[in-house]
DNA sequence: AAAATAATTGAGACTGATTCTCAATTATTG
DNA sequence: CAATAATTGAGAATCAGTCTCAATTATTTT
């Protein structure tokens, strides 16, 4: 999904250009998160990593978000979730089941643009979400209301 | 900018079909929620109360919210700010003055149903806010980079 | 209107997430 | 390699938000 070699590099040239250390810890934790696959909370970083402590992992998801190679959303109940920054896009959110689904419409983007342009605001990016049910939730509800 | 008394209504019957006690706590709270202008933080309505507690305060919060009167959207550091819910809007936040710039486009909003529509995706909600720089902070910048 | 019942409140303890402190360790520089 | 600068880990501290439960207040029932 995302160069990792690639993203090594996006990563190292970052801290070498904040005079920042490249270290073990740091260059650990990128490469677990490059290994995520789709969205995933700091727990879950923080519990597959015995070997560097909780406030480094704070510390390094917050670098690399600085860096540009993460991000984050709130769900629902306000939880972060991180995500490797690969192409823009925006997300829908089943308020059931909490399904993160993916979507890009180009259209859409360049209407915000424009709607920016409009009132002389410089977007610098965006995030939109939209919640509501998602297409397997609304099956699962339509059977449960219509019992054999 | 909304009707206090309808508020009023809106809130008393929800709490009714909930089955919840009208209080004069709740209703304080309400009352000062309406009386804000724009947006705000939980902070400024309990230090705003002398009279009802932080816990109180925190609990009808969540319950004005749940009768749909109050909303809330994250900053650019992820404070809650609340806002008194008018007409469905969006939001342009400033990255430099934190600013936040409220906006409506119909056009916009009927492209957002047209792509959960086509993915199946049925929509109950949404949220968008666009990061930028205001027009008031882009004119500071342009003078500040060109000195006398 | 008083009693019975149900819900709410306040104070402060508690929680979980995130940040901070600072001595010990490690990376960078020349 | 020595000197210097940055980072790390462990746990303390902070912070927002939640919870507990006895006391209080609202609602419903006689
Ligand atoms: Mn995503
Ligand atoms: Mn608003
Ligand atoms: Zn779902
Ligand atoms: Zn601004």
């Amino acid at each position: 999904m995302v160069d990792h070699q690639y993203a090594f590099k996006q990563f190292t040239d970052y801290l070498r250009s904040e005079g920042k250390s490249i270290t073990p810890e740091r260059l650990d934790i990128l490469d677990l998160v490059l290994h995520e696959k789709g969205h995933f909370r700091i727990e879950d970083v923080i519990r597959k990593n015995e070997r560097v402590s909780r406030a480094t992992v704070y510390r390094t998801l917050k670098t690399i978000e600085d860096a540009g190679l993460i991000k984050y959303i709130r769900t629902i109940h306000d939880e972060k979730i991180f995500e490797v920054v690969k192409e823009h896009h925006d997300h829908m959110i089943c308020e059931v089941c909490g399904k993160i689904i993916e979507f890009h419409d180009p259209e859409l983007e360049s209407l915000q643009n424009d709607i920016c342009a409009s009132r002389g605001f410089s977007p610098t990016r965006h995030t939109m979400k939209i919640f509501g049910i998602c297409p397997a939730c609304q099956k699962r509800r339509s059977q449960e209301n219509t019992p054999a």
